[in-house]
DNA sequence: ATAAAAAGAGCTGTATAATGCACTTAAGAG
DNA sequence: CTCTTAAGTGCATTATACAGCTCTTTTTAT
């Protein structure tokens, strides 16, 4: 996945959740201001960042092979 | 997973497609020093890093729901 | 249409990721 | 063992992620 597809879904999420980017700061620790970068595309985070935000989205970070296209 | 997990995976694949540090460089254009210190534990790299290294190793980052244990 | 809440942006300081160079240590081949 | 190559470390510099504050813009609700 590009950065620009994790950070969607993050953001996706996050609003399903009903959660606000503040909200989200106190859950994750991590800085809103950090949080506003991020989905509004103008950072390149570090693996710590995106990972205490999927972990309170219950989600996580993999490294998995590329599959071929047609799956 | 966690950075670690990450980490030992791009190093084995590395290993075994029979890519040095160096030549890993030359590939993916993330500087030796940084492949060292990421290798060796030391570093909370940026996605942006990690995406470049996963790419030679025709591998990727996905964000995923976390599984239940007994999957 | 207005008020309130949420999201985004500018400015700034601090911490640290990424880099290059030189040196040391470890691993492999002869 | 020695020689060669690969991997790891210390130090210094540069770039930038992270953070807090304030202000603006956008969205949502009434």
């Amino acid at each position: 996945m590009h950065l620009r597809e994790i950070t969607e879904t993050l953001k996706k999420r996050r609003k399903l959740l009903g959660l606000t980017q503040v909200r989200f700061t106190e859950l994750s620790g991590v800085s809103l201001r950090t949080i506003k970068a991020l989905e509004s595309g103008k950072s390149n985070p570090t693996f710590e960042t995106l990972t205490r935000l999927a972990e309170v989205l219950n989600m996580e970070l993999n490294l998995e092979f590329k599959l071929p296209k047609f799956f």
